[in-house]
DNA sequence: TGCAAATTTGCATCGAGTGCGAGTACGGTC
DNA sequence: GACCGTACTCGCACTCGATGCAAATTTGCA
């Protein structure tokens, strides 16, 4: 639960301090809007909740909406930079005798799966539960999460450059994530469409042991 | 060409025969629109067409596309059941010395990821190229990949019950499909939007290798 | 020939998402 | 503290994907 220094958006970045007011202001409309939406789309289902309501309920106008996100999706994955930062400072704080299978190892007991899990704030669990019933937000998180894939095979290369070539690294990064996935994927199964934070938490560690076995024992590639 | 003597068994899908006048008009129409979608999403780009000009250039009701896919990409991939069912033959029509990593290897060599290769008619390069640059393109083949995931995953546990529980199937399908693809998209990321057909094969055939290498050497699970 | 089921299609409607342009608030300067 | 450039807000009009509904047409079959 490593927390990122500052949000830092894309203005000028002033490069050390803290954020302006405008920039205050403009991070809490989205965390308003964050809050909107999922307190909406708990109580009365996400295709029943439009974004004129969601932003009614911000107080904010329907089209400053899509100023902050681009798609009615997009409010429910409002941190994924710092889930893939975290996947990256993991690659970085290696050790010496870390190979690409244990820093990776590693890497996924913390931000995980990048969109399936983050088993906190009272998003986590909607989102997961949308994630199983709604088409397109499944739709989003896939994307991200290949995304994610992209991004973490790159810094793998780069930290291995002699061991991994570009594309063994993001074969070696699709293999780790699909097996997570996979686990993760037939363990929640079975469960209510609403599941415990507790009892995602315990499955995702059970879907990572299960998928990571094999790997453990004899360093691929 | 021949003609069977029908004894009309039921309306829903005279599960042998020679498709109805009317299932044969169906499939027509249906191909129109998916012929129509090709040429125009080549000629003018996907956003671009509308599902309105695609209806039109296949001489057809706006309102009919929706009665055969429910969704304007849909119609970029219409033969998936047909993908997943080669895979799950390849599982069926397993040797008695192979195991899961084996027939895994396998079915992947025949009908592939599910959704980024197919290799095969005018709408193959396309649909690939659309994959890559067009969002709601990439979502819906991520979705349908993770869709045959889940169903080699159950075939693969049915297939080896001992070896396999459901759980190490998922993950073991994961991983091969997720490595697949993430060597698969590290190959096609040099390449031009639009790749030939010959190179894409190349690249795929590539990417299979790589991402299989660590496996063939020791069964894992 | 005639009826029941399936298909096609137009029409109305909803909601996501965008371009535009005016109004408003903020940041830095003199 | 007044001033100006810039960024953010937000209403309006509009396009397009998608759905419900019901009438018209076609096909299957007795």
């Amino acid at each position: 639960m490593l927390s990122v220094p500052y949000p830092s958006p894309v203005p000028p970045t002033p490069s050390e301090q803290r954020p302006s007011l405008r920039e205050r202001k403009r991070a809490r409309t989205r965390q308003a809007l964050v809050e909107a939406a999922a307190d909406l789309f708990t109580r009365n289902g996400y295709d029943a909740t439009t974004v004129a309501d969601i932003a009614a309920a911000a107080d904010i106008g329907t089209r400053t909406f899509f100023s902050h996100f681009t798609s009615k999706e997009e409010v429910l994955f409002p941190e994924v930079d710092q889930r893939v930062g975290a996947a990256i400072e993991a690659i970085a704080a290696r050790g010496p005798a870390d190979g690409p299978v244990d820093v990776l190892a590693r890497a996924l007991r913390h931000p995980a799966v990048a969109a399936s899990d983050d088993l906190v704030g009272p998003l986590a669990t909607l989102r997961l539960q949308l994630i199983r019933t709604v088409p397109a937000v499944r739709g989003r998180a896939l994307q991200l999460q290949q995304d994610a894939q992209r991004e973490i095979a790159r810094h793998l290369h780069a930290a291995y450059p002699e061991e991994l070539d570009e594309v063994g690294a993001a074969a070696l990064v699709g293999a780790f994530v699909g097996a997570v996935g996979g686990a993760l994927d037939a363990l929640l199964d079975g469960g209510e469409p609403a599941l415990a934070p507790d009892d995602v938490r315990e499955r995702l560690s059970r879907a990572i042991t299960v998928a990571l076995t094999p790997w453990l024992h004899r360093p691929g590639s």
